[in-house]
DNA sequence: AACTATTTATAAGA
DNA sequence: TTCTTATAAATAGTT
């Protein structure tokens, strides 16, 4: 589109170098606009200069968003990071790599734990609900399993017990069946209710989960790390 | 550059929004890589299709460079979180601190995802039911809030044009009334169901699903509500 | 996915 | 830099 056809490769002379690029980047970011109005798509554009000058353009939504949005595509928070930190002048590049990912990682661990959806849209909304559904969902499954095995085990030695000392094992029995706090929702496969209360012996905890009193109150803190900002006050 | 000018709105027509986005991403990329061997620039491109598709290009410079650049260049100099990085011998450390934060977050994230549980204890796992209860009920609070507030929204666009064309728009409000894949569990605060046909509520915000960052007008969809869930992969 | 009639972008010149 | 113009490229509508 001139006079001449165009070599695909670095223009020699500094000058009209110089001259295509604004020229040419002009009608790149007019292209991303178009692209972006017509078909309502999100663009990002980043040009930097053979001089190192920055131009930026986005367009459907912030620059910042976007680049959010890509890097959740990108390593949405599965992928293994893995740089290779020990090459040279290579670290501060693989930090700031590294920094952005804890970002983006935040941002989602946040969202999963229910905090900062106002700044969702409904469809990612949609996205996080199904997501906390299934979690939930197999969370629940998992945790009744090990509930049924611990009474299942527990029975076992109560029963062999039997015989010598029958007392005072209803206790610890009690607090195992019905755990605290129970959520409103059913739970999967409901099996064995409170285990008959007929006999004792002395409670081997530790096993399974390990159930004592104190235990089961903090809901929030178990899987997260202490240093993880902690924003809504719980 | 066809038959026809070219008219800078949305294009309405699907199929012909979806061919044109084809062509001019195709047509975009060829650009960018012009512009980068021309003039010796890096060039970073992200697009997402409407659909939520990730498209990226990036040339003269890894995509990752590039996007690391872009930061130091934005908020150069007053970086937020930025461990002293430069210190020589400091830089392997904070990266391995950063390594080892990641890898607790990943942890966090996958069992937040409901991946891995079998490796918690029933504590662990009641602690994290805990939590999952929550973010949804949150989750979905916050959708139906949107979800109520765009169909006011839209309602009330309609009845702006319900003395002019009062024919087919029963459509439109069937498909809106009815949100299709609603959970079995029941949303909390259920809010005014489908709204009064007469008018709509007193949310006048542009906000529904995404502001709109970029430069140009996001031409409101009267038509389809942009948060269905439009699950046909691209 | 190919084909064209056109529009658009732009290289070179001023 | 900006404008002009000849021409190469991109692409909208069509097949």
């Amino acid at each position: 589109m001139g006079r001449g056809r165009v070599q695909l490769r670095q223009i020699e002379n500094k000058i009209r170098r110089q001259v295509t690029f604004s020229k040419r980047r002009t009608g790149l970011v007019k292209k991303a606009q178009e692209i972006s109005v017509l078909c309502d798509a999100d663009v990002a554009l980043i040009v930097f200069s053979p001089k190192g000058k920055l131009f930026e353009y986005s367009a459907g939504s912030s620059m910042e968003r976007i680049l959010d949005r890509y890097e959740r595509c990108s390593y949405a928070g599965q992928d293994i990071p893995t740089p290779s930190l020990d090459s040279q002048g290579e670290c501060s590049t693989e930090c700031s790599k590294l920094l952005r990912m804890i970002d983006v990682m935040q941002r989602s661990l946040r969202h999963l734990k229910g905090e900062e959806v106002d700044s969702l849209s409904i469809r990612e909304l949609h996205a996080l609900e199904m997501q906390l559904d299934t979690s939930l969902k197999r969370t629940r499954s998992r945790k009744n399993q090990l509930m049924v095995e611990s009474i299942a085990q527990l029975q076992k030695k109560i029963d062999q017990r039997e015989d010598s000392e029958p007392q005072n094992l209803s206790q610890g029995l009690a607090s195992l069946a019905i755990p605290p706090c129970e959520p409103p929702h059913p739970l999967p496969r409901p099996t064995s209710p409170p285990p008959p209360l007929s006999l004792g012996g002395t409670s081997h905890r530790n096993e399974v989960g390990d159930l004592d009193a104190g235990t089961l109150i903090r809901p929030t803190n178990t899987t997260l790390p202490h240093w993880m900002p902690r924003l809504t006050g719980e």
